[in-house]
RNA sequence: CGCGGGGUGGAGCAGCCAGGUAGCUCGCAAGGCUCAUAACCUUGAGGUCAACGGUUCAAAUCCGUUCCCCGCAA
């Protein structure tokens, strides 16, 4: 089984190195180019192409894969399957036609339920209870490939963007490994994802981590967890941005007007909202390093009363 | 050489601009008060003020260099 690679981000990292690990190791993986990215904006390889080098798996990282050079590199391996993982591009007519099975999406979300690039922070921002992954096969169109095979999984209250993103990549690889054998019968005989249901999940943008005070603690608490990492769920206190890293949902009656500060213990900052109380237990204010709620208190004389912006 | 913030006892900060015996809140230890306590009172331990060099009678503080951490931006 010949198998070709796209794939770039952290998601796609952890799918390639599990499929590796499952003796599906790749002949040749396709990243993207190098960016600059980062302090100094220095490039910066991709963490496939990163995982490549480490293992010496071939690597080309073009820039378009529309160009000739490029379609017949890639042809030239012959492949029986690609893998395709949050490559981060859309795969020509041209390239989809190549592998004598077919081109595999590895897709973490329930298509057509939440297709395209943020998949699994809009169901944590959304509260689901559950999501999943499907396999399926790539077409033209972003996510829209018919769908070979899906896992359901739950969303616990513990988890977070982070949580969720390794969970799933674990769980999209077995299933993608169950699904290979089988590959060539039932590739014929899919089903079109229903268009009636599908919804896309648009990439996030720094902005969309902004709380908005005005509303449940619960819906602000899964913003904090769906934004994890990035682009992380932010509020301003005296002017300055503070990254909200971890915080729970009490249930009582707020004091207060929302982003008031209604109490403040060792566990915690209490902050108001329309239906309960938030409370902040761990967060990073601008420029400093992540530090728990009471700590960021003590240093810096936070009172209740005050308020968030 | 993209822009910016920061490195001060275990934690979070102040002090730096206008050099002159290291401070605040918390934690920790011991003692006290208390039926009791995470509450309160008293006392105490713990720091080469990131590193190196310079200026000075004197540097956390001024000047120069280096290392490390973080935010923006992507």
């Amino acid at each position: 089984m010949k198998i070709i690679y796209f794939g770039s981000s952290k998601f796609s990292l952890i799918v390639l190195e599990n499929l590796c690990r499952a003796g599906f190791v790749p002949a040749l993986i396709v990243s993207q180019p190098d960016k600059p990215k980062g302090r100094g904006l220095k490039s910066n390889p991709t963490e496939v192409s990163e995982y490549a080098q480490k293992t010496n798996i071939a690597l080309i990282k073009p820039s378009s894969l529309k160009s000739g050079k490029v379609i017949n590199e890639i042809a030239g391996f012959a492949a029986d399957l690609f893998i395709i993982a949050d490559y981060g591009k859309i795969l020509p007519k041209e390239l989809l036609s190549l592998p004598k099975i077919a081109p595999l999406g590895v897709h973490p979300s329930l298509l057509p339920a939440y297709r395209g690039p943020a998949p699994i922070n809009w169901a944590l921002i959304n509260g689901d209870k559950e999501t999943g992954v499907s396999i399926f096969k790539m077409n033209e169109g972003l996510d829209t490939g018919d769908v070979v095979l899906q896992k359901k999984i739950p969303i616990n209250d513990a988890d977070n963007a982070y949580t969720l993103h390794a969970k799933l990549a674990i769980e999209g690889v077995k299933v993608l490994i169950e699904a290979i054998p089988g590959l060539k019968k039932c590739i014929c005989a899919l089903k079109p994802q229903s268009e009636e249901f599908s919804s896309f999940a648009p990439k996030l943008a720094k902005e969309d981590g902004k709380i908005n005070w005005g509303t449940e603690a619960i819906r602000i608490r899964n913003l904090v967890r769906a934004t994890l990492g990035w682009p992380s769920a932010y509020a301003y206190y005296k002017n300055k941005m503070i990254k909200i890293i971890d915080s729970e949902v009490i249930f009582e009656q707020p004091q207060n007007k929302p982003s008031i500060i209604d109490r403040i213990d060792k566990e915690g900052i209490y902050v108001s909202t329309t239906r309960n109380l938030l409370k902040i237990k761990r967060l990073k204010p601008q420029g400093k390093n992540e530090m728990d709620a009471y700590s960021f208190v003590i240093g810096h004389k936070v009172a209740v009363g005050d308020k968030f912006e």
